[in-house]
DNA sequence: GATTCACGATACTTATGATGTTACATGATT
DNA sequence: AATCATGTAACATCATAAGTATCGTGAATC
């Protein structure tokens, strides 16, 4: 979804849910079933009819990997946690709290990392290596 | 799984795999399905026949929660990766690297955090709840 | 204003993986 | 020999995600 809202970024007019599925290499309902999500948090806006698709619609700068990731509806983070929050067995609590704690301080850390990176430093990015490589092109271009 | 194995440690003799699963709510099979990753690290052994069954096999001190997790064939800790590691959009691999980047300094607290808790010290704690528990029910059997 | 286009939403199907189940073989103890 | 327990394979079940089909609605075009 993240390489779909950059290249929306870059897309001058909206872009239907088809040309995402192709993207993709999926279908559009599954495309507009996930990007509903950012719809909802109104990231993006969806128009219908004739020239209608998805646009950006929020600054850049002020949505977050994490804003995105949160959206799109993964709260989870982690394919390991407690079964049972709250066990009866000693034994269990024991281990629950061990693992919690890791867990939460590892959840910090990658909240943290992906709360400070906005979209428009990912387009930042990529403009910067597109600059790069060009130049490269036009270096091996020369004639030597 | 950390479960058991303290449990284990804790008991006098081998403890079925039936028991085991009664205890985790599930069967047998299940449990030797998943022992076997244990087994094969070393951490456990098997006996058949009468008197036969799951115990320890290996210093609780020497074995951490991280090794534990890896024996047991978890080797995928998040949910969310790189779907497309080396992907032909140059938007992509803009994405995948700055996720990449967040992901692995998680990774890496994760492991680290996981790797210093030995099962020693989970028996500890347990022992050191326990006695707490214990005192302060004699205070409250206290006929006051 | 009829047609076409695009999303919105629902229901249904398919695919995948984890888990549960059955069955049988093997080795150890009694 | 009988019993107990694991080892393994094959199969069934369940849950979730992904894909599909279909219809409704609003917007642009002719």
């Amino acid at each position: 979804m993240l390489h779909v809202l950059l290249h929306m970024a870059r897309h001058d007019g909206p872009m239907t849910s088809e040309e995402i599925a192709r993207m993709l290499d999926t279908n559009p309902v599954v495309v507009r079933r996930t990007m509903a999500g950012l719809r909802d948090a109104g990231y993006v806006r969806s128009e219908k009819g004739h020239g209608g698709g998805w646009v950006i619609a929020a600054d850049l700068q002020a949505v977050t990997l994490l804003d995105v990731h949160r959206a799109v509806g993964g709260p989870r983070l982690f394919t390991i946690g407690n079964e049972h929050p709250n066990a009866s067995c000693a034994v269990e609590r024991v281990v629950n709290e061990a693992l919690e704690s890791a867990l939460n301080e590892a959840e910090a850390l990658l909240i943290a990392r992906l709360g400070r990176v906005s979209l428009a430093e990912l387009a930042r990015r990529f403009d910067e290596r597109c600059s790069i490589t060009s130049r490269e092109a036009a270096v091996a271009d020369r004639p030597g």
